[in-house]
DNA sequence: CCCGAAATAGGAGATATCTCATATTATTAT
DNA sequence: ATAATAATATGAGATATCTCCTATTTCGGG
């Protein structure tokens, strides 16, 4: 087992190319990408700590490969294939960490796909500023977001401001305040399911 | 273990209500629900043979169950978890197999997901179309496959209505012919990734 | 065979979201 | 420090999609 590091914006695996590794996250994020025959990229998803990558390609031998990219400086444990594959396969501690990892991974999706069609962005929105804000303040770049929820940059600004006039929000500097949190919890409740 | 059978419109598992049971489906298909908060319901995916039911109860002590209902016949085997519980997580063949099942589904609901929010109806229909069509004809229900592509009814029509004026379908009694495969093709190969 | 419920069908207007175009401001590499 | 590149902003018009309404047709159960 290595050790492998990486940089912002560095990346892990590059789209459609098969790793050499099964990656386990200890420290840092990532993003996950896929591209379409049209140019569109879509993010996929968030990679977080505790995090496996290269999963997919260790259970299917056939399998298009996302591209994987660094978001902050990202330390992984990475296992080779070609020597462990066999091995890991036939560990039950492995195997059952891993079906929890995948289990979870496809009911978040599930989750994420069916919000997606049943809700406008401002409350899928709501939710992702409740999750991602630090404190009272939200920062996220505008750019990763649109891809994030999938709509167009200049649909986000639109909700955005609507936030501010409404007064949920207040544009600082370079960031954004929370100021009615009530109100965005209102917003991202609708998204939970009874 | 036993062998379950239901019929069509029967609840194999109520939404909410914890399984005592892992199903594995043998024959016949189902769907898969969720009821949010304002009462939307919304279709997430389809089962069909040799499909897991209820993995994510023998996962997890905590997870919101969601609905799954017959949509014809469906024959399962039903293994008791609390009997079975403990000896299926230790058993290295089921694990990997879970782990296959369980890395698929998470694979498709991503690629689901990422599809709905990057594409018009028009292309996820022509693909939905494809997929379900038995020869030249296609004849799924309107209301379950708006429920399923996540748009209104009223839109659906529209879209449909579209294809027929453009000669990619003709509506017959109670069904649609597909008139022009290849255009239908060129619409759904825009979901395909590079 | 009849009835009520579910499914189909389509009009009309509202809203969410997109595309394109154009500035301005940060950030990064040289 | 400068130039190139990425990110932020905003307007205007187009399109995708929704909601509400109202008929008509189909279908399963008594």
């Amino acid at each position: 087992m290595e050790v492998h590091e990486y940089k912002r914006d560095e990346w892990i695996i590059r789209e459609g190319m098969r790793p050499d590794y099964l990656y386990y996250v200890i420290e840092g994020k990532a993003k996950i990408y896929l591209t379409y025959q049209n140019g569109k990229v879509s993010l996929i998803n968030f990679i977080n700590a505790h995090d496996y990558i290269g999963e997919m390609e260790l259970l299917h031998e056939v399998y298009y490969t996302k591209g994987i990219q660094a978001t902050s400086k990202l330390i992984c444990f990475a296992i080779p294939l070609h020597h462990c594959r066999k091995r890991l396969l036939e560990d039950t501690t492995f195997l059952r960490e891993l079906t929890k990892f995948l289990s979870m991974k496809a009911t978040k999706m599930a989750e994420k796909y069916s919000q997606s069609l049943s809700f406008p962005l401002e409350n899928r929105l709501a939710d992702f500023i409740l999750q991602t804000a630090d404190g009272e303040i939200y920062k996220e770049k505008h750019v990763t977001v649109c891809d994030f929820l999938g709509v167009s940059y200049r649909h986000l600004l639109h909700v955005l401001v609507q936030f501010c006039e409404k007064g949920y929000l207040e544009k600082e500097e370079r960031h954004y305040s929370i100021r009615q949190n009530d109100a965005l919890h209102r917003l991202a409740d609708v998204l939970k399911n009874k």
